[in-house]
DNA sequence: AAGTGGTCTAGACCACTGC
DNA sequence: CAGTGGTCTAGACCACTTT
């Protein structure tokens, strides 16, 4: 009953962890309102709201105005994942990183490529193909559209001393991102690229991205097998 | 100069997200402190705080006592990928739910998946082997191991009816995770499990998941070829 | 209508760290 | 040591939704 004083919002979401895990707050139940925790807790409101929304944010509970706060029956957990540069994602496992342009042109946008980026088809668009490496191994092989006209100064940079990736990194941020992560087998033209075997099964990661609303660049990257995403949660 | 009054958290995200993007403020650079933005902005300093904390959490901003806060040179983005039961994941599409245990046992942990779990080797631990469908088309393989200390009630639970997935979800609620995602080529045994081609790519998520240090269960979960995970930023 | 979470404020103290 | 972000408080108003 008499609760020490949880006056940190971690201590109030490791309390309201142990509940929940406890079985004391069980899936589905409604649990005391913010003030009425804040009160038994000996804490202020802000500070129990902090804690409840990061578990909310976590996936374990549900919160409505009025409503009130459940603990959530199916959680959905979220984790988040890293999206590194590749330059970076290389060098931290040790090795050097380079890369190759294999192909650069200017071209009209596909449909399929202008609908994700939000453009008229027939759009100017930068097309390239790269292969990153990773002590001259290859680590990706990417397929990217760029659109000039939302990374203003693309044309003129020197792509094979700085990578796309690399150069959007720096020059065009961006507000909204669309990943979507699959398994694909090599066709024999990316098997020989990547030196992996025949129908080898890749981590595919492709990514779109928009700055306030203008699409600035759809990439498809193809890593060879041994490729592993990792996240914690 | 004079700007409005950004009275609201969102609101003073999108100005520093605005001054980020037009390159006012540059990568590496310096920005004021959360009492001079404040003062500028005409808001209280916890309302510059909360903008600027979700900057940083989404890896555009670097923060740090004394050094103050510095626009990220290198931005590792971060996204939040959802982990949903199978079967919500299933219904989802639009397609019914159904799983088939394969094979359950009880064995000794093998030395792999007990250093994974954190437990001696040979700690008893429950073997399952799960088919997840979606109308009756396979959708998922799972190799799952539970430690039944840390899941107490799942000997007793009736599986067939509750996957294991499912049943850990709604008792044994986990504080940490590891994920792991990758792409293999299916061994014959599972390409013909999940209907897929000899070789064919599988999407291959293994998850550990702890509660308070201790090990709940390591599961790999293998998805035939059409499988995308999805994310937005 | 009333009760809940969402947010903002003004002020305060503290932890950390670069000077 | 001084300046920064990290956090907590007490109070307030509001938006939303359920009753």
């Amino acid at each position: 009953m008499s609760e020490e004083a949880l006056a940190s919002w971690r201590g109030v979401r490791a309390e309201v962890l142990r509940r929940i895990s406890a079985r004391i707050w069980r899936p589905g139940d409604l649990i005391p309102a913010e003030a009425a925790l804040a009160a038994e807790l000996g804490c202020a409101r802000s500070t129990v709201n902090r804690a409840l929304r990061d578990l909310a944010a976590a996936g374990l509970l549900d919160r409505r105005r009025r409503a009130g706060t459940r603990v959530a029956r199916e959680p959905v957990r979220r984790a988040t994942v890293e999206i590194p540069i590749l330059r970076r994602e290389v060098e931290a496992t040790g090795a050097r990183y380079r890369h190759a342009v294999l192909a650069r042109r200017e071209t009209p946008a596909p449909a399929p490529i202008a609908a994700r980026l939000g453009l008229e088809a027939g759009t100017a668009l930068l097309a390239l193909e790269t292969l990153h490496l990773a002590d001259n191994r290859p680590w990706a092989h990417e397929r990217r559209w760029v659109n000039p006209a939302a990374a203003p100064g693309i044309r003129e940079a020197d792509l094979a001393a700085t990578s796309a990736n690399e150069w959007l990194v720096h020059h065009a941020p961006y507000t909204a991102c669309d990943l979507v992560f699959s398994a694909e087998n090599a066709t024999p033209e990316e098997a020989a690229l990547l030196e992996a075997a025949p129908d080898a099964a890749l981590f595919v990661t492709e990514r779109t991205t928009w700055m306030a609303g203008t699409g600035i660049t759809h990439v498809r990257l193809a890593a060879p097998p041994g490729y592993r995403m990792r996240t914690r949660l």
